[in-house]
DNA sequence: TTGTATTTCATTGTGCACAATCTAATTTCG
DNA sequence: CGAAATTAGATTGTGCACAATGAAATACAA
């Protein structure tokens, strides 16, 4: 019964990491007043002027049932902006505000913070990100 | 901005992956009438004979916020008895039932099915798995 | 011993995640 | 064209996570 101890399992490791990851988040995205799963939102609408509810789930692997009650709080609290598209009224495209814009400004300095409160070396950040993007990837998306 | 993009961030690949990893237990673990943070509870039941709330807390990494109403859950599909300590009164013992510590028999195969589901090898697996819980055991716990 | 601090768990409230279901819009195909 | 299938979001319900607070029991110090 080897395989069920908690210290053998991969999951487990992964599970806890992530969580961790995001309490060390916290306390600068609480100056933001942004969560997480929001400075992920944000992190992709800095990149692209304009993203439908369905590209952001496809880009950070989450439905609508997440992303709709999100998106209208950070349109409640002035960071975006959520428009029916005219040509396809399925559609609803999610855009900055002014001052989502103007958020940016004051996260610039969140990742390398991160990083240093990390103390590992640039190498093993990079070489890890890219073994969990591969097995990511390597997972089919339903 | 570059730190700002989303393709450089560690903590995405962690967050979406973790994700991806317990969606991969979801069939299995359905099949157990059990979520994966109960899975956990239970893996830790099925090695120690009886645990504290804060001796669970403490190897998952979750609070009493988080895991009472978990047990309580738990004690209702009939896994576990939850035991107010007679020393100590503030302490809460948890336990297998008899029916809890059946079920391992039915979670044996879990691991492996898993591991085959990932087509990576049992060499990267470990490596990255010791990566992961380095990284979890230099970040301190509150 | 008595007041204070600490420990352990429970409770409340908010915000994800995600399955299941629904609605409306669009596409496809006979 | 018109019915059926598909697609994009929204809604509902359940179960985590976690901050903040509270209550009760225990430890500890003066």
């Amino acid at each position: 019964m080897d395989q069920l101890h908690l210290d053998n399992q991969l999951c487990f490791p992964l599970y806890a990491l992530s969580r961790q990851m995001t309490a060390l988040y916290r306390p600068y995205l609480e100056k933001l007043e942004l969560t997480y799963p929001q400075y992920l939102v944000m992190l992709l609408l800095w990149e692209h002027e304009k993203l439908s509810v369905k590209e952001i789930g496809c880009e950070l692997w989450l439905d609508s049932g997440t992303l709709t009650p999100l998106l209208k709080r950070m349109e409640e609290t002035g960071l975006v902006d959520r428009l029916r598209c005219t040509e396809d009224e399925r559609i609803v495209h999610v855009q900055l505000t002014k001052e989502g814009k103007l958020l940016q400004k004051k996260a610039v300095g969140i990742p390398d913070n991160i990083f240093s409160e990390l103390s590992i070396s640039n190498v093993q950040l990079k070489s890890l990100k890219k073994e969990l993007s591969a097995i990511l990837n390597k997972l089919e998306k339903k």
